[in-house]
DNA sequence: CCAAACTAGATGCATTTGCATCTATCGCAC
DNA sequence: GTGCGATAGATGCAAATGCATCTAGTTTGG
């Protein structure tokens, strides 16, 4: 909140090089956000259907999968924070089950005694490589009759831009 | 479970004409739904933490939207389950709290004794007009400065397509 | 017409979630 | 250095969620 701009009520237009914000944009939108919201809602839940989360929830296979593609393989509780839909202390519990499975390990961050890294134990990796396996093919039955792959890398391209340029 | 094919193991290449699946096409499916996932997950906690949903948990505006949006008025439980993210149970529980907070009115469903139709009292109408237009603000503000137009209908293309053609 | 299988929705109960708050560490001003 | 606001996580507790199950109405097969 160190913008000059008040707080939640940004000046029309923001963003917009010079442009103002007509219904007709504001309208667009809408339903463009309904459209990606709702198709995300049906893929998820035709995935979370599959016997691939059997074994672990999808939230906790997430923070899995987080910590695998990490190159450092160990993240930071806010980090891994930000690229989940929990709320901090929901987090904090997540892991602690993680913990408490052997999947995961908590190790206090070097240079921040406030901070815990997360890392993957061997059990955590090996379930993770599972799961994703069957993800990935439930992924690809989903989406291949559905998109060719012009279509894809094209979606692809959009939701990368669209988180990249969102505020913070 | 009608079809022929095993369950959960649909052949390679199912629905598209005479191809095979690559590895290629797999990850890049699975790079697809990630990135689409992710976008949606950056863009509602942004929308959630806006001042519109103190009011109302997103899971309750979203099923007063939905009515609200249904030319009838009514729906059946079942119906908005579709929609949401929900377990049967919990959409059952959600629509008790939003009956006792008098936005909604459960009736029995005509031709069939089972079903519950769902409308919208008028203090329900009135609640959803009120978030929503500060909820279509909220989008409109995070979608507009990233995406251009026509990326945006193009968005909107790409997701409905993917939708309507989810298996069942 | 009746019984068995199926569907829509409600409910008991254990688990998960979020809000508010607490503790501990950090960073900055003085 | 000392104090003070900010940040990272953990925890108490009430509320929300999902699974399994239950009830009731519907459809199907004989």
């Amino acid at each position: 909140m160190s913008s000059p701009a008040p707080a939640g009520k940004a000046p029309a237009g923001a963003g917009r090089p010079g442009g103002s914000v007509s219904g007709k944009d504001v309208r667009l939108a809408a339903e463009t956000w309904e459209s990606l919201f709702r198709s995300q809602v049906a893929v998820m839940r035709r995935l979370q259907a599959g016997p691939a989360f059997k074994k672990l929830p999808v939230n906790e296979y997430d923070v899995l999968f987080t910590l695998a593609r990490c190159p450092t393989g160990k993240l930071r509780l806010n980090e891994i924070n930000d690229h989940v839909l929990l709320s901090q202390s929901s987090l904090s519990r997540l892991v602690d089950r993680l913990e408490k499975r052997g999947l995961v390990e908590r190790s206090t961050a070097p240079e921040d005694g406030r901070g815990i890294l997360l890392g993957l134990t061997e059990a955590g990796l090996e379930l993770q490589k599972d799961i994703g396996r069957e993800h990935v093919r439930d992924i690809a039955e989903l989406l291949l009759p559905a998109l060719t792959a012009a279509e894809q890398q094209e979606l692809m391209r959009l939701t990368e831009k669209l988180r990249a340029k969102l505020p913070d």
